[in-house]
DNA sequence: CGCAACTAATAGACCGGTTGTTATAATTTT
DNA sequence: AAAATTATAACAACCGGTCTATTAGTTGCG
């Protein structure tokens, strides 16, 4: 049916790359269209609502590349310490490592529109709750009981989302690889 | 000297306000002037380099005000359990009553313009710094080892930021609230 | 098979409005 | 009078969004 890449990814892709780096506000049409190469007619054909449309497909993607991400490192660890820790050691990695210019998955969004547009913020939390069912459900399997297993999911999310926010003001993947160092003694039972 | 208030300060009081809310590029002069009263010739007289530079100031302003606030809460704990927990927990409270509008003190401008504006940056990298300070202190009080000191509070401080960020997008304090509630299992001695 | 008829997609010029900034004049304060 | 402050107006640049025109691709039908 279609033998070369559809421009809707391609925007999709570009505006997730941009937004993640530089918010919403911060990222112009004219920014994406210029980087993907795909024309503000063929933007308007695929988003008709435009911008606020665009960035909720750009959050919904983002959701699912994340989810992927944290599934497959959780699948090589056997418990809820091991897991956690590996994924935050990734993180440290990439933000670590100054390639291509880096931002928060989706939090800078988050933080900007959260009380300007509802469509966006509901986006966002649907996002938040999906990966947090990841961390929740991993807890459950090693054996902790439903409510505490939702609440650290919650810390360990909030955890997560604050490490990624102090590396990028940081520059540095210092702050997730303290983090990811001192998870062990935050999980050990007592 | 001065019997009213001096301009200047209302413009950064108003330019905080508004920044926390809705991030640095989702606020415009026009909405810091028209909110403060104060007209346009005047904030450049006051700002001559413009925005950044009234952010700037808007961010020292809040790097001291948060500053005062969490030593006030601090001061009224005698270990660093009962101090960050009760400190979250005020955080849930404030974020839980729906009053005025709410926002991350720093955390939105920072996660929009590190990549942007290195003045910008080196502000929020200065103001999450001297939180952070305050938080080693309080674990070195406590007799904790001066490294473990300031990993935790990294940790906690991450944890603070995510925290309100998931409070901001979920438009609930719950997220704060089961962050402090847990917090007492994460720092027990093992 | 050939050629219309139609829809999907591309391509930018263009719009009113707003952005941050500047310039200059009027006013107040010292 | 001099300096500091306030007040307006105007500036180019850019914003998200609209518009029309053209091209590409598919389907219908004789």
């Amino acid at each position: 049916m279609d033998d070369k890449v559809k421009p809707k990814d391609v925007l999709i892709e570009t505006a997730s790359r941009l937004f993640k780096v530089r918010g919403y506000c911060g990222v112009g049409l004219n920014d994406i269209i210029e980087e993907s190469g795909i024309p503000k007619g063929s933007l308007y054909h695929y988003f008709p609502k435009g911008k606020e449309q665009l960035a909720i497909a750009a959050i919904n993607n983002t959701k699912t590349l994340v989810m992927e991400d944290i599934k497959a490192v959780f699948d090589g660890a056997s418990n809820p310490v091991d897991a956690f820790q590996a994924y935050v050691y990734e993180l440290s990695r990439v933000f670590g490592e100054g390639g291509d210019p880096i931002g928060s998955p989706i939090g800078t969004i988050a933080g900007e529109k959260h009380s300007t547009s509802e469509p966006i913020r509901l986006a966002c939390e649907a996002t938040f709750k999906d990966w947090q069912s990841i961390y929740t459900e991993k807890f459950l399997e090693a054996g902790y009981p439903k409510e505490q297993a939702t609440s650290l999911a919650t810390v360990f999310h909030a955890l997560t989302e604050g490490g990624i926010l102090l590396a990028l003001t940081m520059k540095s993947g210092k702050p997730l690889e303290t983090i990811a160092e001192q998870i062990p003694s935050l999980l050990t039972e007592k």
